[in-house]
DNA sequence: ATATGCCAGATTGTTTACAATCCAGCGTGC
DNA sequence: GCACGCTGGATTGTAAACAATCTGGCATAT
């Protein structure tokens, strides 16, 4: 047992080291995953590797071409557009649900949350607030009680990291936490409309604020895994 | 070369007719998918086979559990519930989406689908029927011009086909024409809320019409995948 | 000098063999 | 008679061997 076993399953701690080095830009877009050096980190064999690169591929955080392996994903400007988009639709129809189903406990947990947020940002911890400002997406998502879209913002949400990973090296575009505030408010006064075009709005301000610029390679492939 | 190669791959053909035997019903919910029975029928190894089954799970069509092998996926009442929530979200933005982005051509082709879905309604040919009217779905889809919520919506729409074949085992179940007829006539005049009100609706009306009872078993693999 | 063709190493795709797990049927003991 | 546990066949999970394909460098010809 070499202390890497946490009760995650081989697959899960797989998938998420890599998925988890993509999110924190370790592994930037367009970086080959060649899959005997996966092999070697992980202490399997090439059919776990291969099983688990399907799944990154299905949920298009990398890309898998036949007879050429697998590179991280790197969304065109086109996609980009595409992708926010639908991320706007969905996000929005989930904050309607959001508003219709969140109890006062909702509430009250989401607003603490945002206060954790509005703390990390004052302390200019960039990392952290990034962070939260995502789990706040995804917390809305929960309360909106439909799995199924959850499961769809949770997916296109990765997607949207990723660009910003690919336009945004520095990690400038984040959410401004004071439109979250706005949001919340909406919901909690029950306006539902109101609340999702805040949303729209909101992550209309992010996709604007990604300039289409890629960014630089070079390190070795465990260093990135973070091993 | 047994005649069943059309230039589609391999994975492909196997994917395709095993969702295609989902979706017309010889693959009722529930029924067991063994890897040997499909590597003979479809002449290839394992490894082709478990990717495939892989591919339909992540689909949300078969239940892959861990040593106990693939099943065509049951979903519960539950789980229908918030299907049919999460596609009326997801088309209602597809359908303001489709207003916006449909040219005069578009409009064109929309509207002579409809004359052969009326025709075939009329003509009692329910399998033929129940075809165009799900196809009028996609190609609504496809006017929106935006290949992520097209790919979210086909994922979906397949997952309620799978839960009219579950309960409702002589297809009654199928979409009214008349209504199809109002979401055009909404979007050619411009009017994307009320379409999108049109569109929940209709799909409101389909989740009403479907009654929560399983179906009957038996038959050999090799019938059912039609082969 | 540039372009083309070819060969060797590296990488992926497929098949096969082996190990682990599950499940149904049977027997034993209470 | 019923519950429990065992055993053998069947099924899935993993790993390693083999085949096919790609990539990059070198030689050759124009």
């Amino acid at each position: 047992m070499s202390g890497q076993d946490r009760g995650l399953d081989t697959d899960e701690r797989i998938y998420r080291t890599i998925f988890d080095g993509i999110m924190q830009q370790r592994l930037t877009p367009g970086t080959k995953l060649p899959e005997i050096a996966l092999c070697e980190l992980f202490s399997v064999s090439r059919s776990v590797v291969r099983r688990v690169l399907q799944r990154l591929a299905h949920d298009h955080v990398v890309d898998l071409r036949p007879n050429r392996g697998a590179t991280i994903a790197t969304p065109s400007a086109q996609e980009t557009r595409e992708i926010f988009e639908a991320r706007r639709a969905i996000e929005a129809a989930i904050v309607r649900l959001a508003t219709r189903n969140a109890t006062a406990d909702d509430f009250l947990a989401l607003r603490r949350q945002l206060e954790d947020e509005h703390e990390a940002m004052h302390r200019f911890e960039q990392p952290a607030w990034a962070r939260l400002a995502s789990a706040f997406h995804l917390r809305i998502a929960k309360l909106a009680r439909n799995p199924i879209l959850e499961a769809y913002l949770k997916e296109i949400a990765s997607r949207c990291s990723l660009i910003v990973a690919l336009y945004e090296p520095w990690g400038n575009a984040s959410c401004e936490h004071a439109e979250h505030e706005e949001i919340v408010a909406c919901m909690e006064a029950g306006d539902a409309e109101g609340a999702a075009r805040l949303m729209e709005a909101h992550l209309q301000a992010l996709e604007n604020n990604i300039s289409l610029r890629p960014s630089d390679p070079q390190k070795t492939l465990k260093q990135r895994l973070g091993l």
